[in-house]
Order: C-alpha cells, then structure tokens, then sequence
DNA sequence: CCGCAGACGTATACACCGTATACGTCCTCA
DNA sequence: TGAGGACGTATACGGTGTATACGTCTGCGG
C-alpha cells in the first residue's frame, strides 16, 4: 500500500477525506498531510484543484459502473428495475461516492446524446441494450431507447437531488416514493401503443 | 434605493454577485464593498453566510413562484404543460436565480411530504390543484396528485440537473429532448386506469 | 437636561485556503 | 562523470469566513 504511486496515494486520500466530511473537507492542504508530503507536490501529479476533482468524480464513476455490471438480472425489464434500486441504493449507501459520480460539477462529464450514443457510459450503454432488447420481445413502446434511458436518468437523478436537498421528511418515505415514481415511468413506456 | 433597510441592500449586493459570477462570486467582503460597509456589519444582520444563503435560496424561490402565478393557461392539463415550459424556461435564462432556488444547499428547504401536503409551496399547491381538478374530470389516471407533481417536479429537475452538469450538447437539444420527456410523463398519468 | 443602554458599524487579527515561485535532491542515461 | 529531468520542499501572496474589541449614534427614563 505504501509503494502504490503517489499520484494513486493522493487520489486515495482525497477520496477518504471526500467520504468523511464531503466536498468541505477536500483541501490541498489536507489530503497533502495524509499522504505525508508537502501541498505542493500535489501539483506534481495533478494540475490543480479541479483536476484532481474530476480524477475524482472519473473514480466514483467506475465505482457506480462496476456495481451496474453486477447486477444479475436477465429479464431486461426486470434488469431495469434492479438498475432502479442499485441506483438507489448507491445514492442511499454511498452518498458521497454518489456525489462525486453524478454532482460533482466535473468538465469532463459525459454528454447526452453524443457519448451516451458512442457507448462512452458503460451503465447507459447496458440500459440501453436491455431496452432495445425489450423492444425487440414488443414489451415497450415506441420510444427510442436512448429517449427511455434518458427519462429514467433523469427521474433518478431528480428525485434522489430532491431527497439530497433535503426535501424529503425521510429515507424510508424516500424509498416508497422512488419506487412508486420509477415503477410508474417504466410502466408508461411498456403501455404505450407500438 | 439607498434609504431601504441596510439587510435588504445586503441581500440585494449578494443576489447580483450571485447572478454575475455564482456561488464562487459571492464573498462576505465583496458584498461588503458593494454595500459600501464593513464586511463584519452583514453579521450585525445575518448570523453567517449560510444564513445569507438560506435567504438568497428563498428570495430566488420567490421569484420562482411570481413567474409560476404569471401562467394564464385555464385548461388544467395545458396549465401543467406551461409549468413544464415556465421552469425549462426559468433554468435557462435566468440559470443564477434557478441554482439559488432549486440547488443551493439551504437548510430550509422545504420538505416532501409534510411541507408540500401543508401547501407550504404555492407553486406546487398549484400543481397539485389542477392535478386533482383535471383528475375530477376524468382526463388522470389513478395516481395521487400529490404523487404525480412529485414525479414531475423530479423529472424537471433531473433533466436540468442534467443539462448543468454539461450532460447535453447543446441548448437546443436539450430544449427538445426536455419537451419529450416531460409531455410523455404527461401523457403517461393521463392513460393510466381510473 | 443628563446619562446610559442598545443598535449599528468599524478595526484588527487569526486560521485557513489555493497556488506561484524558487530552490533542493535524487535517479537515469549518454 | 555530469547533465537533465522527475519529484519534493520552503516560502510567500492574496484570498476567504469570522471572533474579538472598540467606537458612534439614537432614543428614552431619571
């Protein structure tokens, strides 16, 4: 552990520090005391701050993708609903690896519809395979798939940004809601007229 | 202008730094200086920044909610379609205002779903009254209202969430994809089952 | 009318932040 | 051998939020 590189070091305790106290605890100053050198060696490895953020946000990111590629679910629909959860279950468990992948204002975000398209985001790219999928069986109507993917997101997205707002009285409250509002829009699209 | 309240010219000062420059703009001693005062004397009126904030957050909600009571649609469903268009609207052209609505972390946000059923928010208040109004006429499925301005709110505010984190590539597109998206889910409560 | 209490503002200082600049200390390879 | 580059340190600058102590004005009870 000790003679990973120290670019890697530096990511770990910045990563440590995000998880204990959140964006407010990420200092130069203090990831450089936890990795045990001076501030400015940082700037060795990372060009500055916001770099170091998005190196960040790239992890949390594939922490969130390796947990989609967990899931084992074949039924596509079925496959969706589990991503539901997980997502869920990610924002709930994981809320500052959540932060980072998804709040985390980063400049190297991925765009829709152009990297969604180019298969750039590995859980966007699997949700969109399963829809097609259930397109092919008649399950879902006439939406494009991409279209499909980027309503759930964004329902997800949304209601768990509320829920972070503080806008909810609850987890427990919060996860019926979620549930109910995903299970509706996944149920709109299957209703649809082909 | 010069004669109001010195707390009212604080949060004046603070709210266009904040439309100029955003959160990073906004510094006890800038806007100390363009109130032409102390940057200690804001603590004679606010507690900290983060009371600054939380009244930055209400003052731009409030503009929000002036703009929602400016929709003059009468048909209940065709109401909720300009509420859709109103915040799409509100999110990009008056982006600062949005953030400090909707995004800025404030310990007052109001909560689902004690806050909103005590119609603690009038533009949801409103939501919901023409939900259950269109609902009495039979053109809503059987989802409570309460549940489907919930599921509106959340996909408005995924979608723009989205769009800030640089998730589209452009305005236009979002603008369209934003459109689809919400007259779907729509149209989704609206072919449900009474 | 005095004087004093409270509201309002100022001055100064402290600890913290990101990072520019300049300087050391190695390791590698011609 | 010695030069260059990779890596780290030391110091400093201009910014931040805010605690503490001090002034100044205004209105009110004696």
């Amino acid at each position: 552990m000790q003679d990973e590189p120290t670019r890697d070091r530096i990511l770990a305790a910045a990563r440590s520090l995000f998880d204990a106290q959140g964006e407010a605890g990420l200092s130069m100053r203090r990831i450089a005391t936890v990795v045990g050198i001076t501030p400015m060696a940082i700037y060795r490895h990372y060009a500055d701050k916001d770099a170091l953020k998005n190196a960040l946000m790239l992890d949390g990111f594939a922490a969130w993708e390796a947990r989609v590629e967990r899931i084992a679910v074949t039924d596509p629909l079925a496959w969706l609903a589990a991503l539901g959860e997980a997502y869920l279950d990610f924002a709930l468990t994981q809320p500052r690896r959540y932060e980072a992948a998804f709040l985390l204002t980063a400049s190297q975000a991925r765009q829709f519809p152009h990297d969604i398209a180019a298969g750039r985001s590995p859980a966007l790219k699997s949700a969109i395979a399963r829809i097609t999928q259930a397109k092919a069986a008649g399950r879902l109507g006439a939406t494009p798939p991409v279209e499909i993917a980027l309503n759930l997101a964004a329902l997800m997205q949304g209601l768990v940004s509320m829920y972070r707002a503080g806008r909810f009285t609850g987890e427990a409250e919060f996860r019926a809601a979620y549930r109910r509002a995903l299970d509706h829009c996944l149920r709109s699209f299957m209703r649809e007229k082909t």
